[in-house]
Formats: structure tokens, C-alpha cells, sequence
DNA sequence: ACAATTTGACCTAA
DNA sequence: TTAGGTCAAATTGT
């Protein structure tokens, strides 16, 4: 992997702080070094059979009985429960308003499913699809000490090629006040399917690129992710101030590369969450094949994204420029006033 | 018509 | 017994 840099000298340092950071978000690993929530269970990675659905082992024709025809199961409400691939709808808040004894009892929850299911990691994201897979949702549960509801995903090509790879979209609790809402990913098994969509294997394209003013959030119709969702393999992304400290980051990632999909796992310090949630806040996108007509913005603007965003990815940060280009990552920034930027180079 | 989502029922590990 | 994960009929969207 390549990360080339290229723009004026001043305050490289930081950015390349901040690049080397987004590298380890993006950098595609063969070996797939993912972050395993339970840590005692390092080994695990995903071992050949990554553990079937153990849903489909309790015999198909099992004893489930069957909801009778004809039971109508209204829509609760027309209005915002539409989900977006990737979110979660607005549950009714709070049966669990007081959540402090449960916090702990959640995280025992999750540490035993994960530990069922295999090799897992987690990702704290305000943009939940950005992962470049297409997944199907298949349930939705309540959780307990949650306020928002986890739904349950798998990937779209588990019917057709029997991939294993899962995924859970959590709200997080506490984004109460936050402009953007933050969503815990958990992704459970590998992918083994092999895309046979187009659009899955296409290679980068760089439609646009932008410079936005660093410090501010800048999306070019307001809207708040996640739903900056694109469909044609393509993004464009500003950028916001870095954390005032870089994390020295533990956190892993990892990415099959084929699609370029980031699976970055964390583990729980502040830092590393406060990382995450940086480059979260910095995948807040705009469309970067902004419609031609002011009346496609405008449409564009009210619409909710609802397909997944595919990586390669076009960024373009502060006064910097990056493409993600199947095992390189390119980094152009943008030469404000200097004729002979310098040029870095970031080998993985 | 087909695909995707919703959601109550059901299963299972702890 | 319970919480979380999954199934699958019904519903909705394209």
C-alpha cells in the first residue's frame, strides 16, 4: 500500500500524523489482523468455516410455529422507520432509561455472542454503511439497557455463496446532543463471497475533488450522515479539525482486499474511540457526482441514501485531496500557493 | 413479480 | 429464566 502525499511542507507533520492514522482505517491486510473484542480469544481470526449460522443447523423444519396467515403486522409508523441499509430506526426510547447497572451486564452480553460467534470487530461510526459491502438486514431486536434498537445484518451474497460475514448496527446511547448520531458496528465472520456486481468491482473513480475549509464540517447540502450514502463507488468526504491528540492508536485494521472494506476494530480506550470518532465525523460526505440540475440537489437533498457506500473512496479534507485506489492509497494535497509541493510517500 | 424490510415468534447460551 | 440472535410471514418498495 501507498499513501502518496503531495503538498506544501507546512504542517505536514500533523497531517501526516493524521494520514497514518486513516491508513491503518483503510489499509487493506491479506491477513485480515482484525481487532478481537474479547481479547482472550486472540487466536480466532476466522478459521476456515467461520461458524455457520447456527440458526440454520436448528433444523430447518424445526418445531417454530408459524405466525397464521393473514395476522396484518401494521407498519408502526410510515413516518421515520424507513432504515436506511445500515441505521437503525428510531425505537421508542427508553424502557431502559436508567441504564448504569446495565452497561456492564451489556458489555458481559456482547462479550458472550462475540465469543460464540468467532472473530469479530467493532467500529464506532456515524456512517455505519461505509464499508463497501452490500448487507440484508434480517432482524432487529430491542436491547437490553439500549435505547435504540441493534439490527442485524448479513451479507447479501449469504444465500447465493454462503458468506458468513454478519454485521450488528447499534445507535449509540449517549449521542444525545452530538450533531451526528453514532452507530457501534460490530462485524462477525469473513467475507467469502466473491463480488459478482459491477459496481462492487469497480475500479476507483474520482468523479470530483473538493477542499474544504478545516474545522468545519462542511457537507454541501447540510445533511448529516449517515444517510451521505452514494451508489456508484464513489464519495466525497470533508473534513474536520484533527483530535488535538493523535491516539498513538492501538487500534487495528483491517479490510479484505478486493473491496477495500474497512472493518477497523478498536478497543475501548477514549483515545482510540476519540480517533474513530474523528475519521467518522471526517467521512461526513457529500455527493461527489453532484446532480447537474438544481432540482436533482434538491432532490438528492431530501433523499435518504439508502444503498451502501463502496469504497474507493475519494476524499477531500481540509486543503487535502485523497483517493483510495485498490491497495494504494493516493494522497494528494492540494498545493495552495506552493508551485513545487513535496511529495511523501506512506508504504505499507 | 421480485427484492428488501419489518417484526413477532422462536431458539439457545448463560 | 432471560437477553440476544435468527427465522420467516407479512408488508412495502421498485
Amino acid at each position: 500500500m501507498t499513501l502518496l502525499v503531495v503538498g506544501p511542507q507546512q504542517g505536514d507533520d500533523e497531517l501526516q500524523a493524521q494520514l497514518r492514522d486513516l491508513m491503518l482505517f483503510f489499509m487493506p491486510s491479506p491477513t485480515t489482523t482484525k481487532v478481537d473484542d474479547d481479547q482472550s480469544s486472540s487466536g480466532g481470526g476466522t478459521e476456515g468455516g467461520q461458524q455457520p449460522p447456527a440458526s440454520s443447523s436448528s433444523s430447518c423444519c424445526d418445531g417454530r410455529r408459524r405466525r397464521p396467515r393473514g395476522s396484518k403486522r401494521g407498519r408502526p409508523q410510515d413516518d421515520d422507520s424507513k432504515s436506511y441499509n445500515g441505521g437503525e430506526q428510531h425505537l421508542e426510547p427508553p424502557r431502559h432509561k436508567s441504564c448504569k447497572t446495565s452497561c456492564s451486564r451489556k458489555q458481559q452480553n456482547k462479550q458472550r455472542r462475540q465469543k460464540m460467534s468467532g472473530g469479530t470487530s467493532s467500529l464506532v461510526t456515524s456512517v455505519p454503511d461505509f464499508d463497501g459491502y452490500q448487507w440484508r438486514k434480517y432482524g432487529q431486536k430491542q436491547i437490553e439497557g439500549a435505547i435504540y434498537a441493534r439490527s442485524y445484518y448479513r451479507c447479501t451474497r449469504s444465500a447465493e455463496q454462503g458468506c458468513p460475514a454478519k454485521r450488528t448496527v447499534q445507535r449509540n446511547d449517549d449521542d444525545g446532543g452530538a450533531a451526528a448520531p453514532k452507530y457501534t458496528v460490530v462485524y462477525m465472520g469473513e467475507h467469502t463471497c466473491t463480488p459478482n456486481d459491477d459496481s462492487m468491482e469497480a475500479p476507483p473513480i474520482i468523479l470530483e475533488t473538493t477542499t474544504v475549509v478545516p474545522a468545519v464540517i462542511k457537507s454541501t447540502n447540510n445533511r448529516r450522515t449517515p444517510q451521505d450514502h452514494h451508489h456508484d463507488g464513489t464519495i466525497t468526504v470533508t473534513s474536520v479539525a484533527a483530535p488535538t491528540s493523535s491516539s498513538g492508536g492501538s487500534y487495528c485494521s483491517s479490510s479484505t482486499s478486493t473491496n477495500n472494506t474497512v472493518t477497523a476494530g478498536i478497543d475501548d480506550s477514549p483515545a482510540i474511540s476519540d480517533d474513530i470518532t474523528y475519521w467518522s465525523r471526517l467521512f461526513g460526505v457529500h455527493d461527489s457526482w453532484a446532480p447537474a440540475t438544481a432540482a436533482a440537489l434538491q432532490e438528492m437533498e431530501e433523499d435518504y441514501f439508502t444503498g451502501p457506500i463502496r469504497s474507493p473512496v475519494h476524499i477531500a479534507a481540509a486543503d487535502a485531496c485523497w483517493t483510495i485506489e485498490d491497495h494504494h492509497l493516493l494522497l494528494q494535497q492540494l498545493a495552495s500557493n506552493d508551485q513545487h509541493p513535496t511529495v511523501s510517500h506512506f508504504s505499507f
